[in-house]
DNA sequence: TGAATATATGAACAGATATTCATATAAGGA
DNA sequence: TCCTTATATGAATATCTGTTCATATATTCA
């Protein structure tokens, strides 16, 4: 069954929305590219979970670099990502039934 | 800030659908309505497996039962599934870029 | 070249999560 | 009532995940 490749990528795709430091991120970046210095003290995490995130969200093709002198800067690279979010933010804003 | 439970809230949300079991379980209720025995037979998951997930999925309101003498017959208690389902199925079909 | 800054990365650890197993509950049929 | 079937549930376990910590790399500036 091919079937189940899809499932899994499904859920690989979920799975990044599913943390919190992600979404943090990823809310950041919807706003303006940024790097990681500015991410990390804006969201207050750690420099180096932060890192660990982005090269996770760029090894899922979410987000590219771009990078200027020292400084990285980090951007959206998909625009799913903006009616992702704002499907689930739908969702929890109409469940108001829990 | 109140923005933290919001995205806290995402963060949950978007767990649901993080996991190939619950993918796989709310797939078949989309078709239509299921027993917890017939769910599990379908993906070749065990009973109590599929218990636990559906007790999972009632508590974060996205599935609902119906009562048959002894059989529970689990469905689809939130139309918003079948849109973030999709709209992470798009994502996937077009990132043929990895 | 040496120091400082920005980012990345691997290992280790702690906490979260999914499954299994044993058991409990509930309903129907003999 | 007793047995069987369907489902639920708590505890234990194994795996996965996110953060920290230490260290490495790269770039700028003095």
């Amino acid at each position: 069954m091919e079937n189940i490749k899809i499932i899994n990528e499904l859920s690989e795709f979920f799975k990044v929305f599913s943390d919190t430091t992600r979404l943090r991120i990823l809310e950041v970046l919807l706003q303006k590219e940024t790097s990681v210095g500015d991410i990390s003290n804006k969201i207050k995490v750690s420099a180096s979970a932060v890192s660990h995130q982005l090269s996770y969200l760029r090894s899922t093709n979410l987000v590219k670099t771009r990078k200027e002198g020292q400084v990285i800067y980090y951007s959206i690279a998909d625009n799913h990502i903006k009616v992702i979010i704002e499907c689930g933010l739908e969702h929890i804003k109409e469940g108001i039934k829990l």
